[in-house]
DNA sequence: ACAAAAGTGTTCTGACTACACCCATGG
DNA sequence: CCATGGGTGTAGTCAGAACACTTTTGT
């Protein structure tokens, strides 16, 4: 399928009923690392003040994997980007679209109430974990702002947005323990105290130096380079990088095994 | 909502396309355990000589959890029992209908082709775990046999529904990790050995007798009672309950946090 | 020389493993 | 009285937590 050649915003407004799956959309939480704080993509719209994860629907011929791909490249512009599926919120009222109707009207759709698009949605959670750097944050066609929030300070998301968003860093929580995470997050080459950094912003909680590297270390997923970083007043740290190799294996195979 | 009021047959023949919601479907993985082997509970089509998982609909005014909560309770006239979401199924090609045509057919639906039902669906994956013996399966009106099936011999699924099933005894492993489990296993009051036999089978390898009942009771969620079972030749063991309140509180808070 | 941060090592504790030993019961 | 299976205990191992000591670098 070739993403760029959909014209997703006509489809949404003229063919959404014919060519996107009912009743089904796909929301990402795309997770960035800066400034020692775990930060959420987020879009404003322009007819709500509200903001709201980038999300979308799924395309008839489309599986809703490569839908939640699709989503994450048109916001990000990044593609291979590690998605992981996370929990699907369905309850009925999860969606009151008063906006959307607001925004029918602006754009011209006659009827507004029936437009497939104010019927009643699920959601399927997906979450990104991607390199702050590489974003360059731009609003799409029907969004007049996009930008980083801070995930412990969210305020005004819309509909459900803030519990998907809860959820989803919950689940991550949940996954460092079996499952290797920071390839898209950082850098080709960086110091284990940056990789630190994110294990620490991720779970809340410091972790102590010595006892971190051991045992991220003791996974096998890193290369050590004999380069080293310079630049602060102190002892220049080894770099590392992933040996893609391991972290895919380890990926699909788990880290710990209990029981 | 009143469950037993609603004529989920006729609905899903002749209202379908109002009455539920399109393109979604849930399916539940009713987990039983029997003769030391970890069972399914199967449905097998009047129109297909394929199993399926019980599966249904969601209605309009309806939680897609409470959905699975029915699917699940016309199926084993069981209430109040755990169910767990654990993965959306969504690819294209999960869903090509041609024993849906049939049935369709049968049941004197005109220009079955276009009938919602054969549209493309994607399926929420529900698992639950149940008494073996307090289910009494019956097929309903649209299958002919109910019956369940050892997890480790399926053959004959319709669709997607191995893969199903696999990916749900996959997330079953692993949330036995932080979560625990057994409370509509096993009868109000059992021996360790039964429970010790639960996790086994689960995770398909044995464990230390000794290391298990030290692990479990850590988790302080059992009641030991006086009473003793007799029966065979040998010492009686105690007999243990789950202590509901703390049960909760671990199924909520979880048992093992890492990092 | 000193502060800051990285590398490395040590001790302590607690959990899991494997296994041994004793106890109760039915045949 | 012995086989079976359950209750209890123990030595060994391993991983994590806390922390100490050494090394490197810029100021």
């Amino acid at each position: 399928m070739d993403v760029q050649k959909k014209n997703v915003l006509g489809d949404m407004l003229f063919g959404g009923a014919e060519l996107f799956l009912p009743s089904v959309s796909v929301d990402c939480v795309i997770f960035g690392f800066h400034a020692g704080e775990l930060k959420v993509l987020l879009l404003k719209g322009k007819h709500d003040p509200k903001w709201a994860l980038p999300g979308g629907f799924i395309y008839q011929d489309e599986n809703v994997e490569e839908a939640a791909s699709r989503v994450l490249q048109e916001r990000t512009q990044l593609t291979g980007i590690f998605l992981r599926q996370f929990h699907l919120f369905g309850d009925v009222k999860r969606t009151e679209q008063k906006h959307a109707r607001r925004w029918l009207e602006e754009a011209g759709v006659e009827d507004p109430d029936s437009h497939w698009i104010m019927q009643r949605f699920v959601t399927i959670g997906y979450y990104a974990l991607v390199e702050f750097e590489k974003v360059n944050p731009v609003p799409d066609e029907y969004s007049s702002e996009c930008d980083w929030h801070n995930v412990l300070e969210l305020r005004n998301l819309i509909l459900d947005h803030k519990q998907i968003i809860e959820k989803g860093l919950e689940s991550l929580r949940l996954h460092l323990n079996f499952q290797p995470i920071g390839l898209n997050l950082l850098p080709k080459e960086f110091p284990l105290k940056d990789l630190q950094l994110i294990y620490e912003t991720i779970l809340g909680k410091k972790l102590d130096r010595s006892n971190f590297q051991r045992k991220i270390l003791s996974y096998g997923i890193l290369d050590r380079k004999e380069k080293q970083f310079s630049g602060g007043s102190h002892r220049a740290p080894y770099l590392y990088s992933f040996n893609k190799k391991k972290y895919f294996k380890a990926l699909q195979e788990g880290l710990n095994k209990e029981w």
